[in-house]
DNA sequence: ACCTGAACACCGTTCAAGT
DNA sequence: ACCTGAACACCGTTCAAGT
């Protein structure tokens, strides 16, 4: 059974979606259901309250991570990739999450995915702890920056043209033109997890 | 001259340092200044205007990143080191420019200066321009992550609670105790930028 | 139990009127 | 050239009054 309540919080959602958190006016939203805005406060309190229950939402759709791969690196990298995935795919309610404080929920299915995976590669104790908390900020953290680009992909050609201006000796002419062409966020992630992969694979030889 | 303009740009900056964009309210910005609030209108246009010329001012307070240290692998790490230095000191301001999409002012000199230490690395061509994008990528993002993390700090200790619920035979004892006891952002970002600066030397031996 | 309408304290912005 | 005050269209929230 779908109550009222339930009715509200997913029309909130849609408009966080898509708008972000600004866009969620109790006004608005009335208008949307069709019932005077004070209504809505009969339901959920207040507009904070209405928040959260939205990212509750969110939080419980959100899928389980199971990893794919045969070597545990390869498992790892899945997972990293999963969570980047999912992140993607729900930029404004992440943000939202993030800026409300409710990384447990958003985070901790994830670390414990990552965690039985580290363990398969061989790590533990404080090593396989360090590993793992960086594969979360390393997936959680590129995803908030490039939400950030792709709001503002029209900008990005701002830096692209400064780059064209740089003559400096000290830097390679290949690196300023490539520069002067501007990148990808996708490719700079896998570049940053092979980093870090190989990082926690030498450390699991060395044991 | 300080302009009235310039006045109000400062009391401006220091709302949005205080309190984040929220906390920036043309009424109560006047109200401090001892005008109408209508007044600052004939200055600043509009409040987006305003948050423009706050941006415009902290991104010229930005010093210039001068790296230190003698081997290019140290020189590099400086650099990353700097750019975190200075973001972290100033979050607000920093996730402001981000939200309205300043990249350029806010990341180029840094990309200038990552460009020079990675070409004296003996790094050319794309391979040069994928180790200046992860670098930068990383303080950056690792940053805003954290903003969010410190903002929250007595939620952290959810995910410790969670934790310590854990009874998982696939995932290390240690490394679950380690994770029931929380970690720091600073010794995340020197374990990653560690290994994307291994990742890069690497690369720079093979040519 | 659920909804409405009036009311209050906030916003940003415009504009005629003052000096 | 610079400031004020009234006015407008928006907010979130409370609460008495209705069914």
């Amino acid at each position: 059974m779908i109550s009222e309540r339930d009715r509200i919080v997913a029309a909130a959602r849609g408009m966080v979606e898509a708008g972000g958190v600004d866009a969620l006016s109790m006004r608005k939203l009335a208008a949307e259901l069709d019932v005077a805005h004070t209504a809505i406060y009969w339901h959920v309190g207040s507009r904070d309250e209405l928040i959260g229950a939205v990212i509750d939402a969110f939080l419980a759709d959100l899928g389980d991570i199971t990893p794919t791969g045969r070597t545990p690196r390869a498992r790892m990298e899945s997972v990293a990739r999963e969570i980047r995935r999912q992140v993607v795919e729900h930029r404004a309610l992440v943000a939202l999450a993030m800026e409300q404080g409710r990384f447990p929920g958003m985070w901790f299915p994830a670390q414990v995915a990552l965690a039985r995976e580290v363990s398969a590669a061989g790590l533990k104790g404080a090593e396989a702890a360090r590993a793992v908390t960086s594969l979360l900020y390393l997936a959680g953290a590129f995803v908030m920056l490039e939400a950030a680009f792709e709001e503002h992909a029209h900008e990005a050609h701002a830096t692209v043209e400064l780059w064209r201006g740089v003559e400096d000796p000290r830097i390679d002419r290949g690196l300023k033109t490539r520069m002067a062409r501007g990148f990808d966020a996708a490719s700079v992630f896998e570049d940053t997890l092979e980093a870090v992969l190989d990082w926690i694979m030498a450390k699991s030889e060395g044991d």
